[in-house]
Order: C-alpha cells, then sequence, then structure tokens
DNA sequence: CTGTTAGCGCCTTCAT
DNA sequence: ATGAAGGCGCTAACAG
C-alpha cells in the first residue's frame, strides 16, 4: 500500500500538501491538487485511517459491547442496531461490535482499549463491570435502559418509559374488569424490571387494590422466554385460580403461555387476558388470537441513543435522559372480566 | 490518558519492557512485570488500539458493509451477525459495521481505508462496486452469496445451496402430486433467484414436465413481501386456476399469500399447497396452518463466512468456496393433491 | 532479560 | 499557498 509519502513524491509536493488535499484544512491551488488526487488514483492511494485517528486523536465508531459468548442479538436489537447504524450514516460513523469475555475485567494485561469515540452500554447491570471500566477511562457513554443508580446523575441515557408503560397495561386490564392480574416481569437483575414493577404496582394501588391483589414473577434466565411462559401458565395460573390475566416479559413468554394454554384446554382471552411487551421477536398478528402488545420501539431507541452520544461527544458535561414511548397496541387477546366463562 | 512512556518512567523501565509486559511477546521477570502492572493499574493505564494497529499491521477488525441509507438488517442478517459475531469472540476478533453512502465510489477523495483486516460482502449485486474496490487496494475478502462471474474463480465465498434447495422443495411438491407449481422467486436482481430458478426448473425436468408446466414470477422490490404475497395470491392466482402449489421466496411472501387466501376463501392446505424459503421472519409455528419451509441457516452461514475469512488472512490464495445446507422443514401448509377440493 | 533507536503513516505547528 | 520538522503511542530490530 502506498503511503502519503509516495504520493508526494510521485506528485513532487509535500506531504502536508497531499494531507491538505484529502483532509480539505486548508486550500490548495487547483492544479496542484488534480494533480495529487491523479497520482494518488494511479497509485490507488489512500489515507491510512489508523495513522489518520492516531494523529488527530478521533475514530469516527462508534462501541457497542456485548458480554460472553452465549449472548445473541434478538430483534429487540436487531431493530435498536438499525436505529443506531441509521444516525452513525448520518454522521459519517462507523460501528464496532465487540464480543467481551465473561472474565475480562480481571484481565489487567493483554486488554487494549477499544479504538472508539464513544460507547453504548445495552442491558446494563445493576454492578456493571463495563460502566466502572469506562468511567475510570472515561470514555463517554450512553446507557441503554435505567443506569445504575450511583451513575443515574452523571450518565446519559434512553430508556423505555417503563413504568407509565406497565401502568397504561396494568390499567388497562383493571379497566376490562380484571382485579388478580399476574405481571412476569422480566429477570430481577435486570434495572428494566424495577421500573415495571412499579408501574405495575402504582396502577393497582391507585385503583385501590391492596397487597393480595399483586402477583409478580420473575423470569429466570435459565430457561427460555417460550419455556418459562409455559411454566408460567401450567403452575402458576393453576396454582392460582383467580388469576384472570396476565402481563408477560415479552412476546415470546406470551406464546409459552398461548401454547401451555392450548394444552390445558383455556382458551384466550375467553379464560385469560394476556397482554405482552413486544420486543418484536413475533407477528403479533400472526398468534391465534392476535397478541396485545405494549410494543418498544427499538428503532427510536437506538436513534435517540446515537443522538446522544453524539451530543456527549461534543460536551462532555451533557447528562441528559431521554425516555421513548412504549405503545399500547390492542388486537385480540384481552376480552373483558364478565365475559370469563364460569 | 497515560502513554507507555509515562507507564515506562514511573516503573523506571523502558518502554520496551512496558510494551512487552502487555503483548507477552517476550519473556519479563517476575518481579519486573509485577511493578509495571502495578503502576499501569494506578496510572488507569492502556495499551492504545490505534497505535499498536499502526505498528503492527493489523488490526483485528472485520468489516461488513450495507450500502445505502435505507437497508436495514432483517430477521436473517441478524443470525449471520450473530454467526459470525461467535468466531469472532473465538479468535479475539471485532466487528466493524459500515453504513456506506450509495455514491461512495464517486468520492476519490475524503476517503480513507477502513480499519480493517478484511471484508464480509453481504448481497453482493452483479456489478459490485464495493468487490472492485477491495480489489483494488487488495483487502482480504469473502462474498457471502454468489459471486459475480468473473471473481468466482478468485474469490473465497459461501452460499447457500439454492439450486438443490430448491429442487427439493419442487420434488416434495411432486410428489405429493402437484403439477402446477408457482414459483415465487426472488427479485430478478439478486444473484440467488439464478440458482433457485434453475433447481425448479431441474426438477420440473426430471419429472417429465416440460415448460408450460413452469410458472415463475419474480419479486419486485417496490412493494413490501407482504403486499407482493398478497398481490400474487390476489392476481396469478386466481388467473390460473390449475396451479395447486407455491413456493415462495421468504416467509413473509408466505403470509400475504395466507392473508390473501383468507380473504379469497381459499384454504390451506385443501386448496393451495404452500412452501416457503424461511429467513426466520416468522415462527413458523404459529400460522395457521403452521408452514413448511426451506429453512436458511444463518448461524451457520456466519461462522463459515468468518472461519473463511479467518483462513483467507493466514493464507492469501484461499479461494475455497463453502456451501451450507437449507433444510426442508415439514409442517403443515401442504398436502397431497388429491386431497384437492374439486 | 532489558534498553536503544527507528520507524508505522498521518497531522500539525511554524516557517516562508 | 506550500514546505520542513516534530509528534501521535506503540512495536520491532538490534544491542548488550
Amino acid at each position: 500500500m502506498p503511503t502519503i509519502n509516495d504520493v508526494a513524491k510521485a506528485a513532487g509536493v509535500s506531504k502536508s500538501t497531499v494531507s491538505n488535499v484529502f483532509s480539505q484544512k486548508r486550500p490548495i491551488s487547483e492544479e496542484v491538487k488534480e494533480k495529487v488526487l491523479e497520482i494518488a488514483k494511479e497509485l490507488n492511494y489512500r489515507p491510512n485511517y489508523l495513522a489518520r485517528s492516531l494523529a488527530i486523536k478521533q475514530t469516527k465508531i462508534i462501541g457497542l459491547n456485548m458480554i460472553g459468548e452465549k449472548v445473541k442479538f434478538n430483534p429487540f436489537h436487531l431493530s435498536f442496531i438499525n436505529g443506531v447504524l441509521q444516525q452513525c450514516y448520518l454522521n459519517d460513523y462507523r460501528l464496532l461490535i465487540n464480543t467481551l469475555s465473561n472474565d475480562y475485567k480481571e484481565q489487567v494485561m493483554n486488554i487494549s482499549s477499544d479504538p472508539t469515540d464513544g460507547e453504548i452500554i445495552l442491558n446494563p447491570s445493576i454492578k456493571d463491570s463495563r460502566i466502572e471500566e469506562f468511567m475510570e477511562y472515561q470514555i463517554p457513554m450512553v446507557i441503554i435502559g435505567r443506569p445504575p443508580k450511583q451513575y443515574e446523575e452523571i450518565l446519559p441515557s434512553v430508556d423505555n418509559d417503563n413504568f407509565p408503560a406497565a401502568q397504561k397495561a396494568t390499567d388497562y386490564l383493571l379497566a376490562l374488569g380484571h382485579r388478580h392480574i399476574l405481571f412476569c416481569n422480566a429477570p430481577k437483575v435486570r434495572t428494566v424490571s424495577i421500573d415495571r414493577e412499579q408501574g405495575y404496582q402504582f396502577a393497582l394501588k391507585q385503583f385501590g387494590l391492596g397487597g393480595h391483589y399483586q402477583h409478580i414473577e420473575y423470569r429466570d434466565e435459565t430457561r427460555t422466554s417460550i419455556e418459562y411462559g409455559s411454566y408460567i401458565a401450567h403452575n402458576v395460573l393453576s396454582q392460582n385460580k383467580e388469576i384472570s390475566a396476565i402481563i408477560t416479559d415479552n412476546d415470546k413468554v406470551a406464546l409459552g403461555v398461548y401454547r401451555a394454554c392450548k394444552e390445558l384446554g383455556r382458551s384466550i382471552p375467553e379464560d385469560l387476558s394476556i397482554i405482552a411487551f413486544s420486543d418484536g421477536s413475533m407477528y403479533s398478528d400472526e398468534l391465534q388470537p392476535s397478541l396485545t402488545t405494549m410494543t418498544l420501539n427499538g428503532v427510536t431507541l437506538g436513534i435517540e441513543a446515537m443522538n446522544l452520544l453524539l451530543e456527549r461527544l461534543e460536551n462532555t458535561d451533557c447528562i441528559k435522559r431521554v425516555t421513548v414511548k412504549i405503545e399500547l397496541h390492542e388486537r385480540q387477546s384481552c376480552a373483558p372480566m364478565d365475559k370469563l366463562q364460569k
């Protein structure tokens, strides 16, 4: 690969002239510019990304980390990434996806920095080593979801409006006459579970329903969502006959419930109303009956995240907090309580 | 950010010693190593990725390019990416996603190289400027799908076995007694359409069916897959009453057909057998009736692609061609011809 | 085992 | 509008 030197020599000009032809940082006479570009094309020259980044201390790359070997992107991640990429495109950034080893934090050595200008933190956990680390190294970042408590005031973040959404879902079922509503929450370790739980509880409270109307389960990540949904239907629902409605963490859990209900001869929505937080895993329309959802907007989340990070890169003390609406999408999986078969 | 110099000074050793503590390229005495690591930790030092890459001429980054502003990753891309990432993780590579402007090839200037060791080319078109360019700059790459003719012999590639798959799907329907089978092919501009079409034709021919048994449509990308499926059912199928079975380009097209059939009062599989190439857009199980598919294996494709690229990086003249099987997944959307309602 | 000296390829003053 | 020299932070080759 030819370097800036080769071009300079061949064109009979200095390195800095060539440099400036490409960076356009200072005026170059037309004739010189043309000459340089011509030679560059002839030689197949292109500025070296690394060398340039090293010199200007900027990479125009945004990092997205996922931990562990078994973690895979799901459809929600997909739409999120699409949102991020859209903004990357508009702002001439690239996206670097890095899969971190689980124990990487312990490898003090042999670990280098990432070649990124900033990072997007997906799925933050309550005590997240990535965040701690990026803080230490003063790497600009934005958190997706609720940041751990100690960082709430000092880091920008973008989150779904989980509290109001859970409240809304609960209200919706309450309005249909349901009282004992099972809330299948996200795994307890995930910060999102806290907000949703509070939204659910708030709705009950506001409606004047006390503690024994409260039914909360947490998804454990040892089984798949579908298995978990099936488990819930088979165990929790059959143990507690009062429960007439259910809110699930995601649409696959709902699918598990659907399947189990079929096995149990319990029909939706006549015998059970169900509403799911949808991460886009399923075509809700295609379930029978079609699934009423609280639809997460991954694309918008991605767009907002990237925008926030860009702001942060310009202005170190930008600690905005952006919220993206989760919308209720009414379909056919919920029915009024009084239709319930006795 | 502290540099290697700061650490060297503070630890009272030379740069190269510090360098080697981190790179482990030459033995360092335990005491010196500990001292250096201690200081490094104290100073929050980390080797600079860019500087290192510049020096060793290797980035440990793989590039994945998508062209244009409106292109979005779909579920198939998602599983593909998951496959690639898995191998990245195992081999300590990162994945850089770059969204290229449509006219980027014309910007001779202001374009720098990518900070990657190699590239993965998704959705190659018959005349693909990305390939031409990477060829010029001698960037190692692997093509996903069928490479354009002139590159077939000189570039490594990994592809689905489209010909045999289309043949198998057709055979399957023929065995069920269907004779007039509509083949809803991929868009004509996509190289994949050629292979599949030939597989379809080959199956018919082998079965002794002449040209007038051949029904081929090409998806046009102006409408969505679902709309296209609906269009097919409403127009092509109703025009030609002989057609009793259909093979669709992807599962969303099948969904469009499902919906249209419902409107038309035509029931599946009694009145129409359908089988779809599935890119994972839908949960085939959840359609009514569940959809028989030729399932693309995106994850494997991703794994193989990355492996091939790694080989290529080691050995410049590796031009293997890998094929990933598309599997027939029998469900309930196909029925024997003699069950057809008269 | 450790230090010294040159680069890697570009950008950035400071000159002219 | 252009050149010359030094530096970005690290690795590599050579020395000892």
